[in-house]
DNA sequence: ACCTGAACACCGTTCAAGT
DNA sequence: ACCTGAACACCGTTCAAGT
């Protein structure tokens, strides 16, 4: 006799306890956040993720699919403000919601710096932006030039801090900043009278991350907004 | 009988026709700037030189070397400022020539994200750029702060334009303005509102590259100096 | 359809050897 | 001292093959 074979659903596209494009985005971001770009190795996410090399591939086309797409994943985490107060609190919020997914993920950094950025995830982010530099009363072409300039400092910022972060991984603990301090003190302060003259000042700022990012961007955003 | 030998330049370190570390850099920068960093490789700086792989170890301890002797040169050729006239537009055209460095030589940039800076080179900038700051009124620790602001700023407009180019020669010839404004204009004007109808001050704001980059550090000037 | 292992064309670098 | 060629341990990806 025939049996009817079990009632299944009519799209089953993820089987139990097996690969999926989300399985692997998890891997890659964690294994970007935990080693670095240079350790992310089509070999190291397969073995990550307890698989076959070759696996991967019947879920993304190849390393640069993989790389869009954890791209897209991060900026889509960034979170909106809430839509209330002036203007100019919000924009510092959204601002530093964008220094802060970098800071926090220096893979998507690097991989901003890699690749071309490709799909629509961060277009959210930039929509706000501008709407909130038109209620802040820019003319359209000042708030395009004020919400690019906006990115590119932020960009900058963290890749600053990710870069300085970097060199204190690579040298043995903590003895970075004692090496730059006595360096600064090694130059001929007649060639360079300021900087030998500002170093511990300089070197405050380098180590403040967050607190440095916000004050330069308050100044930045007192000269677009104007008043 | 005994000939003297002829006499000898007591040392003779470069023989003619042959390698020497100046010969290396000038290849790595033309290799770097003409076909970029990924193509910047062991094996194709020895063709560019015409020599064997393994000849250029005998100069450098190997690629990380390079990059850092490659970045010391290209930040060592940044002219200082005249040195007359008001502090503001010496800022401004300071820093524009570390803008120009870096967009003129997108792999200085690259080398700048993927290792931290050796060598002493921006030192001169970087205290020329205090100099300036105290003199146009700043304390020593908002001078610190302010420097470093603008640094970050720099760097993150030069990478913005870097990227862009680079998106440029990989897609089809100038096609690829036209993909962005339809790209833009296909979003729907409920969500993005504010993103849809700044799209051509958007794309004519990422298009001017320098214009956009002087523009915003105006502001950001503005807003450091105060007054 | 999904996964595997072997293989290919690269890469930076080590090493023994030449001059 | 400077340069060479072969070799090693990697890398991304292709391909034929398994289920």
């Amino acid at each position: 006799m025939t049996v009817t074979p079990p009632a299944r659903s009519p799209r089953r596209r993820v089987p139990r306890n097996t690969l999926n494009p989300d399985r692997i985005l998890d891997a890659a971001v964690a294994l970007l956040d935990r080693h670095g770009p240079e350790a992310f190795t089509m070999r190291a996410l397969a073995q990550e993720l307890g698989v076959g090399t070759m696996a991967v591939y019947s879920h993304f086309k190849g390393k640069d699919e993989i790389i869009d797409a954890v791209n897209e994943r991060l900026l889509g985490e960034i979170e909106l403000p809430s839509g209330t107060g002036p203007p100019r609190g919000q924009l510092i919020e959204l601002c530093v919601g964008v220094y802060r997914l970098f800071s926090e993920h220096p893979s998507a950094l690097q991989l901003l710096t890699s690749r071309p950025l490709r799909g629509d995830e961060p277009i959210a982010v930039i929509d706000r932006m501008l709407c909130l530099l038109i209620t802040a009363g820019l003319d359209p072409s000042a708030a395009a030039r004020a919400q690019v300039a906006l990115m590119q400092y932020t960009v900058g910022a963290a890749l600053w801090v990710v870069r300085r972060n970097r060199a204190e991984c690579e040298e043995a603990e903590a003895g970075l900043r004692e090496k730059i301090r006595s360096r600064l003190a090694a130059l001929p302060p007649d060639s360079y009278p300021s900087l030998v003259g500002l170093a511990p000042e300089l070197v405050a700022a380098q180590q403040s991350g967050q607190a440095q990012y916000e004050a330069g961007l308050s100044a930045l955003l007192d000269g677009l907004i104007r008043n």
